[in-house]
Order: C-alpha cells, then structure tokens, then sequence
DNA sequence: AGTTAGCACTCTGGCAACTGGAGTGCCAGT
DNA sequence: ACTGGCACTCCAGTTGCCAGAGTGCTAACT
C-alpha cells in the first residue's frame, strides 16, 4: 500500500517532469494526478524518495526532480512497453519500403529513428564480425593497381585498392579470385585471416609477389573494417534541448564524432537483452553524464548483427523511446531478412 | 591619405573584433595599433566608416562591429593570401600522406580541415558529372540478383543491387558488362545515359529482360548519384562559439544535415575564381544569415571536380581560414592528381 | 498507524533603482 | 587636418526588496 503509492508518487514526477523540464513541486503533483490524498502526505513520500535517492531537490524550496536512480527505477517498471499506434506502424513500413541497397537501409532508418523520437539516432551498418563472406572480386584497374571487392551477406560492400609493384597478370589474377573464392565464400568472418594466409602457401614462388599484396590488402581491410561503421542523424535536435538545459551540447557533439566513442555507447551487440537503457552515469564516457541511450540491436534472420538506438538528455521521454526503438529494431531485422543475399 | 587611414581602422576594427568578440572603441584601437593619431580623429574616421555602411554600433555607447559589407571590404583587401608555415604545410603533408582510398583522402581531408581552422568543414566528393567511368562490373550475386559497380577516375566507387524478375543467364550478364564496358568506358558521365539507352536497342528480344533491368538501374544510379557527396566534420567546434555568440546553432545543424543545402553552400564548381567567400547575408540560405563560408574547389589533374571549405560564424578569422582552404584544397588536387586511376 | 491541516521557514526569480564606466558626437582650438 | 575637452547616453553589474512556491514539522484527526 505504503510502496505502492510511493511508486506512483515517483512516476507521476518523472512523467511531470519529462513533460515540463521544471522541479515538481507536491501541489502541483496532487493537482494534475488523481492521488486520493493531500499535498502533505504526497510530501511525506518525496522525502521518503529522497531519503531512498531516487529524487533530489535542487534547492531548498523548489520541486524535486528525479535522479538517475529515479529514471532507472521509472524505466524498469516500464516492462511491458506501450505498442506504437497503427499510424505510426504505418509510417515506418512506407519509410523503409523501398529501399535499395544496405547503405539506404541505414540512411533512411538514422532519419526515421531521428524523426520519430525527436532526438539524436546512431545506427550501427551490421557487423562485420557476425556476417559472411558472400563473394570476392578482384577488378584490375590498370597496370599496377587492382581493386577487391567483398560482398557480405548483409548487403555490406567493402573496397579497397591495391598497388603491387610488378605488373597485373589477369590470368593469374582470374585464378586467385577463384582460389580466394573458394577459400572464404560463406565462411564466417572471423576465420578469412587464416584461410587466406593458408591459402598463400599453395601458390607457386613465381606468382607470390602479386598474391602476397593481394592477401596483404584484404588481411588489411579485413582488420581495419572490423571497427564497425555507423550513421547517426538528427544532431539539430540537440540544439532543442540545450536552450533550457545544464547539458551543454560541446562533449556531446565531440562523442558524436568519435565513431569509437559511439560503438562504446551503443553496447556490445548480447544475444541477451534486446532493449537497453543506459542512464546519466551509467554510461561511462567523459561528459555524458547527462544524457541517456536507448539502444537495441537488430538481427537477420534471428541473429543479431548490430546495434541501433537514440541518445538525448537524461530527461527524455523514455517511454516513447523506448517503444519506438524496439519498434525501428523489428522494422529493420524483418527488413534485412527478407532482403537477404541468399 | 584620408581614405588610406580609414581602411587601416576598418582592417584594425575586424582584427580586433575577429579577436576578442567585443565591440571595438577608439580608444583600444590606438592603443593596440600604431595608428598615430588621437582617439578623436578615429572617431571621426569611424563615424564615416559607419556612414558608409561598413561597421555598425550595437547601442550608442558601446564599440563598433564590422558589418557584413565590413568584412567583405577586408576580405577582398587580403589579395595576398599570407602562406602557410612550413610545420603546417609538413603537417598537412602527413595528415594525407598514406591515404589509401578516396574515402580515406575525404574523410582525413574533412578532419584535417576541421581541425586547423576550428570551424566545421565540409569536403564534397569529387563530382560525378565531372568525370568518367574507368569500369564497369557486373557481379551475379544468386539466381535472381546482381550487383552493379561503377568505378570512376576519381577514385569513385558506386554500387547498386539490382533484382530482376528473370533468372540471371552468366554468358549474357558477361556479355552485357563487355558492350557496356566498351560504350561507357572513358566516356565523360554525361554521356552515359545516352550511350547504354542506345545499347539496350542492339540486344536481342529474348535477352531483354535482364538487359533492360540492368540498364535502367544504371540510369538511375547515374542521375541519383548525381546529387553529389560531402562529408562534414567538426561540428562539436560549433559549440565553442555558441557560448558567447548569437549565432544560433540550431539552423545551422540543421543545414548541415541537408546534402542539398551544404552543396548549394559550397557554391558551384565554377573554373573562374578558386577561392570564395561567402559573408552572412551573402549566402541566401534561411537561417545561415550570421555564419560565412569559406570554400575552394579542388582539381584533379587541373580539371575542377568538387569543393571543399569551412563554415563558421561571421566573426571568424577569415585569413587563417582562407589560406588555410586554399593550402589544402591544393594539397588535395595535387594528391588525387598523383594517385589518378590511368 | 496513516493522513491531514496549519504554520513558520527558506530560497528563487523578477523588478526597480542606482552607479561606474566606456564610448560617443560635437565644438572650439591648434 | 588633427586634437583635447566636455556633455551625453547607454549598458552591465549591484543592491535591495517582495511575492510566490515549496518544504518540514508538529499537532490533530480517523
């Protein structure tokens, strides 16, 4: 009964305080929800609440407003997370419709995140690590350079051109590819390295110098690609935010250009959790310490292969990120699977 | 000897404004310049500058600011773009020297912009429309879809999936990549559509299905890719000026966020002047009113392709950013000229 | 025990009044 | 053509003040 009210007491601040961004006061409180009792025991609670630390006061005689702990508290009650309306379903089906290719897949769905949720959405391209090799190329240029191409199953196309010094032979080129092919097609990513360092070794002595820069390149590309790609969007509505509030935007812009920075805040893609939320302090990057993420991660074909999610001030309305994200999550994991190279 | 004088005060005016971000008197002015006069006389020059429109007081007694028409005067006064010092020509030389991709040139161009103008930079992709296509590759991915790459002397690698309703047939897709390889191959890009539209007519009628969706794909590649590329970085600079400024951030994020603003920002490609610079009203984009932009194309092989500069408030320090544009778009051409596909 | 009304207390935010200083324009003198 | 002097204006910062909002506590009520 006592914890009962306690709760709504620290959800009716929370959704208060999301929706005006000024301390709550008890009168206010009891006014604009249907509590049953006076301004004084609702205040009784607070102090509770505060005791307890999910509340604060910023000065003696203002409202409360929520600490981290409070918003954590308020977001793990939100298990069962509100549906989106059928308009809503609506637009992100016709958003992502017709989509051609992975890139426009992650472009269309940063814009649509960003839109729905009125905040900054990062999406991470689907990860190299997770995937497979569908196809390798190997298109000569000119007389000294070539380019590979690898075709991932999640539509991902990674190039890179290499120079060699001795001169192209295309036969040997042709059979290279075919032998590549062979070696790595439909394996998993983490295994390439040593097929194709195998692979080397089969080749005649004569031959080595344009296979070892080929293999070099790819062993390259390989490494330096792992460290995933990811586009983000809605930056101007940070700009919103900042008017009438301490979370100055600088650190925030400054990690939104670090693409290292951002995968460290969208999280290591579990097969666990779906949803995460992390708040204010939670995450651990230099001067995020007032802003929140909502991630989730996407899969094909039931398997998850990265991460997407919003990020904004730590007084932002969860409910509706949340939902949306979960909901963009779906959107994009049915969309890949249907879409998939097979 | 009049008129002389009072360009010195004006240039006096913007340097110390550009400076400190305060309105500038006369008193200072003497005394930070060797101007050898009184107080008094500059007034009187200032009254007259005023008079002509180029600087502005805020109140009646406060300093005076540099006008848009203010910093036109000064910027057009900087004929003679002071050179970069050697520790920044090496610097820059670095920065670009083991850049193995063009996205790999763009991406360290944008941040090396960035980071020695302290401004957002934006680099432009080197422009379709200016370039011709070195290949063409048709990759059959399964039964019912392919994967078009284009790659152009630039450097340029565009892709595209296409799916067709027939069942791919190999010897004809090679066949395909060879006629259109020879009718587009070295042709500039405004040809192309012209060129495959007249190759689709010489195929047979039972091969047209496949033909006529591979080329239709192109077409739409071609005039979609159109729309040219940029990538920016150094947003996070923004932030440093928002503090003491009334340059609103928010119209400017969200230009930034528009391909199609950034570019009629960057200016057009034109051959006559290399370097421009765009003063507040000048640039007639809504909301950008208080930021300028300095911008440069770059050539490859002393053919313009694309643009390249930085955007910032009016009040920025016009000669560090225009020599420092124009030192890297040269660096940038001389660069792409050396690693052209021939 | 839990709830309520009442009350004294505290702190903020806004408003008005004031002041020092910086800067100007103008005029008369060199 | 330049300069010194002077009266004037306006801002920015400071102070003092008041109303309002909100609290915590205590004593009474159910």
């Amino acid at each position: 009964m006592l914890e009962e009210r306690r709760l709504a007491v620290l959800q009716a601040i929370v959704s208060d305080y999301v929706a005006t961004h000024e301390p709550v006061g008890s009168k206010a409180l009891v006014d604009r929800h249907q509590l049953g009792v006076s301004p004084a025991t609702i205040r009784n609670d607070m102090a509770a609440l505060e005791e307890e630390g999910y509340i604060t006061a910023p000065h003696t005689s203002a409202g409360r407003i929520p600490t981290d702990l409070g918003y954590r508290m308020f977001v793990d009650q939100i298990a069962q997370i509100k549906p989106l309306s059928a308009a809503e379903r609506r637009g992100i089906d016709r958003f992502l419709f017709d989509a051609v290719d992975l890139d426009d897949i992650m472009s269309r769905t940063v814009r649509l995140l960003a839109q729905l949720t009125k905040q900054v959405a990062i999406v991470q391209y689907p990860s190299l690590s997770r995937s497979q090799v569908r196809r390798i190329e190997l298109i000569p240029l000119n007389e000294h350079r070539l380019m590979i191409i690898l075709i991932v199953d999640s539509g991902r196309v990674e190039q890179r051109i290499v120079e060699c010094a001795v001169s192209i032979d295309e036969i040997l080129l042709a059979d290279l590819r075919e032998r590549l092919s062979v070696a790595i097609a439909d394996q998993p990513f983490s295994s390439v390295p040593q097929r194709v360092e195998d692979l080397e070794q089969t080749f005649a002595a004569e031959s080595r110098p344009l296979v070892h820069a080929v293999i070099a390149a790819i062993l390259e590309t390989v490494m330096e690609k792992l460290d995933e790609r990811v586009v983000l969007g809605g930056a101007s509505n940070l700009a919103r935010y900042n008017e009438d509030f301490p979370m100055t935007i600088q650190p925030v812009l400054e990690a939104l250009e670090e693409q290292v920075v951002l995968l460290r805040l969208l999280g290591e893609v579990g097969t666990e959790t779906k949803l995460s939320v992390r708040i204010g302090h939670e995450n651990e990057v230099e001067g995020l310490s007032s802003t929140s993420i909502v991630s989730s991660h996407y899969a094909q074909e039931s398997r998850p292969v990265a991460s997407l999610g919003v990020i904004g001030p730590t007084n932002m309305d969860y409910a509706n990120s949340m939902s949306t994200v979960q909901a963009v999550a779906q959107y994009v994991s049915r969309f890949l699977s249907d879409n998939e190279l097979k």
